[in-house]
DNA sequence: ACTATATTACTAGAATTATCGAATTAAATA
DNA sequence: TATTTAATTCGATAATTCTAGTAATATAGT
């Protein structure tokens, strides 16, 4: 993870529409949502869906698997533990300051 | 902090110039930048750097002080607590297959 | 094959964001 | 007051992003 890739992550995460999908994918777990449900609760238009839904999925923050006719959406964790860990340790913390914050 | 807001942070903070205008400032600490600091690090026009430090301030990411001719930026940690605070409850962890992620 | 459901692709206008030169304000100092 | 240093505001342009309508594609059931 290098600071651009950070970026990206977070100024994707960083738009409500997208963000209320990842709360709903975080909460939904392993299991994941399909599409239309995800579509269902924002009650937004499927073409904005899927828009919001190409960034995420670029970002490699949520990824698809198909489940017969139905898509379902599921968060990367992997991608999102990684961008806590650079955020960690290359803009907190082990650096002037740190200690004396709380 | 609300959805909206923490989306409105993390926008802010996920484009590479502004983090690393917020890397430079964690790493500084309690005693934070002054701007001219941050521009020579950067090799950006001021003008440029102006436009991401409003950004930066508009969302209380960081603040600014005087002293004496120089104007120092300072990070906003109790505004990053919250959002990390925010992140935390409302995105992740006390729902399904929070446990079992490893 | 036909139909319904699920989802993406294409497209375009509106809105926002990024960049940076030039002019301007603010503070310190001679 | 004039000058220097520090930083912002203004204004123009380029680039990106957001939204959503319409058309197309994929899958499952009849």
């Amino acid at each position: 993870m290098n600071l651009e890739t950070a970026a990206l992550i977070l100024s994707k995460i960083g738009n409500p529409t997208r963000l209320r999908i990842v709360r709903l994918l975080v909460r939904a777990g392993d299991q994941g949502l399909p599409v239309g449900a995800i579509q269902k609760k924002l009650k937004i238009p499927g073409s904005t869906l899927t828009h919001h839904i190409t960034h995420l999925k670029n970002a490699q923050v949520i990824r698809q698997e198909r489940q017969q006719a139905t898509l379902v959406c599921k968060m990367e964790y992997g991608q999102l533990a990684k961008l806590v860990e650079y955020l960690t340790e290359e803009c907190c913390a082990d650096e002037v300051g740190s200690e004396n914050r709380g």
